[in-house]
DNA sequence: TCACTCACATACTGCGAGTACGTACTTCGA
DNA sequence: TCGAAGTACGTACTCGCAGTATGTGAGTGA
């Protein structure tokens, strides 16, 4: 299964003489890269980091140890390779249902359902969420996660606000952005481990959207930031 | 430093005649076994569930392999009883702060000021949330959650929602629950990352209140749950 | 007190990440 | 066009570490 679905992606030889003169071997040097990137995320993914030997990648690439050794420091560092490029794709994917949308409460609303779908693709949850913060260490993680997906959600929220008339300093910007991260990749995670994961997903927009209505209530209100609406 | 905090624990010869008769073997077991679940714990969370080496925990604990492997079945099993002793710590530290609280606005909110400090902590971040779901793999990983920490969310979230007159499914519980634990999760994180933690906790207080109150806003004009806000 | 078992200790194995070094093919300058 | 140099690998090894096989001496129960 797995086995056939790498060597599937293996014979990626490139159109050898794309770039005629001065360039041939860097064809060649660029298509090994992205076979080992390849292979190495469908067997993250299937097996986790631990249980994926270096010898298992470099044959499912058909290469050597040597190949890999070449392009990457180390296995760590092919791991994160395949991480960028899971997240830049997760982004782009949300970005782009997200692009074009005028209204921000329509906008917040297709990024959730793009997240949610993001969020239940099984590369995502074990290379990004489940394994990330242990193979990268928190910080990279971190750096990683917020210039792409984290960003998105950024920038959504930003167009929220401004439309709630919310003036919010930067770092309190940052903080909501992060509650809601945290919450929507929570639930992507109840999503993906349910056993329907169309009813999930609805019942998450549904939670969702209620909070976001008490948002637009408060606005409808004129309320403005509180500090502690709950007292001891 | 760390060498240090690892020796201090290990001397912990027990009160040997606890158990006069039956029972001095059995206390010598359960001390080594309490060491080495020590040592772990201080070792995992200082360096990572990989970079500890079986043969640095034995020395610690004073013991060699031979009594781990008696006492544990391998190095997953020892970080899951840490991980088991951490998320149990952690859920009884939280239970205690919202105990004897009547108003169930007040206990979120103390429940949320003891979820912060707990996330605050290097074992905590370290341990659970940073190697638990790697290690433990995804299943395992909720499996213990759902019955020590998030359970206390559960249980602060019907509170509030009795006292809002919400009724809502089982299904729609948990899944509220989770987009509030994973808000928490992911906002300690940034609590903890954060320079001024204090001020970080105050800003995440603040943040969640705002959405407290959006309910608050919506209960008090007798809104019931939605079913999508927002339409595309 | 004696057999038996429990709680370890010791010595080894095998796997897998990383390294050192060799080599063929390219590319570029003369 | 020819040789020198660098690139893109391949091969063969080392070493650390999780796990195992087996020995042993101190309790414990009959």
């Amino acid at each position: 299964m797995a086995k056939s679905s790498v060597s599937k992606l293996v014979p990626k030889v490139p159109t050898l003489p794309s770039v005629p003169g001065a360039g041939r071997r860097a064809a060649y040097s660029a298509s090994t890269q992205r076979a080992l990137v390849d292979v190495a995320e469908v067997l993250f993914t299937d097996h986790g980091y631990a249980n994926t030997s270096l010898d298992a990648i470099v044959a499912g690439a058909q290469v050597t140890k040597g190949a890999l050794y070449h392009h990457f420091s180390g296995k760590q560092a092919l791991f994160e390779a395949v991480f960028e490029r899971v997240e830049a794709e997760s982004s782009k994917s949300i970005q782009k249902a997200i692009k074009n949308r005028k209204d921000p409460w329509v906008k917040a609303r297709s990024g959730l359902r793009a997240f949610l779908a993001v969020v239940q693709e099984p590369r995502y949850r074990r290379i990004v969420v489940q394994e990330g913060p242990s193979v990268l260490g928190y910080e990279r993680y971190r750096e990683q996660e917020e210039r792409s997906t984290f960003a998105t959600v950024v920038e959504i929220l930003r167009a929220v606000l401004e439309a709630g008339q919310w003036d919010l300093d930067e770092e309190m910007v940052q903080t909501f952005a992060r509650i809601f991260f945290g919450a929507m990749s929570s639930a992507g995670e109840s999503v993906a481990g349910s056993d329907d994961a169309e009813a999930a997903a609805t019942r998450v927009e549904v939670a969702i959207g209620f909070i976001i209505a008490g948002f637009q209530a408060l606005a409808d209100n004129g309320v403005e930031m509180p500090i502690g609406i709950v007292t001891d």
